[in-house]
DNA sequence: CGGCTATCAGGACATTTATCACGCGCAGTC
DNA sequence: GACTGCGCGTGATAAATGTCCTGATAGCCG
């Protein structure tokens, strides 16, 4: 028997999941987490041998989760799940220890067979997606420049950009100069859309002001 | 017996929410759509009782869906899924006829709940929600105005906005200008991501052209 | 050590944006 | 028929943005 703890934020999604490896034999859903930041804790209290991880959960995201998970539990394997699929994503889920990368629009048996191939010690990655991830060009920001991407990519103007990153406003100009030149954008919009796609600028807290977030705070 | 049809293009979740509602005594999934395109048609040859149909479906977007289904099989009732709920998207899916609007984050029980009573003729419209799209601000954008922001989202700068939309490019910097004043933004970066957050720009298109409205004159 | 890159900064300059004023025509509507 | 809102346009002006160049420090690697 596999013990499975699912983290993904949208409870109906959950749910799904859990009905859907329920009705397998050898699967068994031991616990659940709808919080980024519960994911560790959920999991050593009920100790799932592998442990589906949601991408994009609210607060610690699901690629920093399991990288905190296999240190605070080294024994449990994590597959990672992605509704979009780049090979950046790709890239730092394997980083962070993941063992197995699903996508959300494989095939829906597809999910328990890579639960068992994980949890057998196999890793598990889209073929699709490893040849794409091979091809796929390297984020070509360095760290300063995504942070200042990520700053403008929230609309502030260059002086706000300074001002919150403690820099002069020539210098956000520079950054964001070569950024534009090393992504190939005419215009800042289509950097950050490109940046976006590729998966380099992470939605950290781009949507964060979000208004309806069913939550049972109230 | 309710027959359900669910559209939803990710392949995992539709599995999964199809496990999830064949639990139901009640209820049976007796077709399924992964395309927009395809929800007319797979509604026309298994003539379910209630449609579930996702609002980010590729092809003809979830809600245009709807609206055909309505003209086409006006009989069957539809549920709107959706993950991000904003009240433009309830709106929206309301004007299409849709008797049914699930958030992807609500309770997964609730989703057979809500499948049970608009199959009896409720409408199902999650209590939150509604009470956010009434204090919500309307979408002050004219339709123009919608379309030059939209192609400014791709990143294209405004003598390109001009050649696609043929328009002047004096008349797409006003347009712009007017724009950034009536959504509150100081940049245009931040314009967009308003429009985004409040559900007036749906990625309808995203990477698509979908441009040419062709006018009387010219 | 010398070469390389990342980070940070200032200045000069061209271009693009954003704002404002003003105009015209057309479709509703009161 | 006057009024209003929308679409579309021009032109002027000010501000922000994007480009290019120079220069500094610090760390890393062979």
């Amino acid at each position: 028997m596999i013990n499975v703890l699912i983290a993904e934020d949208m409870h109906l999604v959950r749910g799904a999941v859990v009905a859907l490896l329920s009705t397998e034999e050898d699967i068994e859903v031991v616990g659940e987490a709808g919080h980024g930041d519960e994911v560790v804790e959920a999991c050593l209290r009920h100790r799932p041998d592998v442990a589906l991880i949601d991408i994009g959960l609210p607060g610690t995201d699901g690629i920093t989760a399991a990288g905190r998970l296999r240190r605070a539990l080294p024994g449990c394997r994590t597959v990672i799940l992605t509704g979009l699929a780049t090979p950046a994503a790709l890239r730092r889920a394997l980083d962070a220890g993941a063992r197995g990368f699903v996508v959300k629009d494989a095939p829906a048996g597809q999910l328990a067979e890579s639960v068992r191939r994980v949890a057998r010690g196999e890793q598990v990655i889209d073929p699709e997606l490893a040849v794409a991830a091979l091809s796929a060009r390297e984020n070509p920001l360095t760290r300063r420049e995504l942070e200042v991407l990520k700053v403008a990519a929230e609309g502030a103007p260059v002086e706000e950009i300074a001002d919150r990153l403690y820099l002069s406003g020539g210098t956000v100009r520079n950054y964001l100069s070569r950024i534009l030149s090393k992504v190939g954008a005419r215009t800042r919009v289509e950097a950050i859309r490109i940046a976006r796609q590729d998966g380099w600028l992470w939605p950290d807290d781009v949507g964060e002001v979000g208004l309806i977030r069913h939550r049972s705070r109230v």
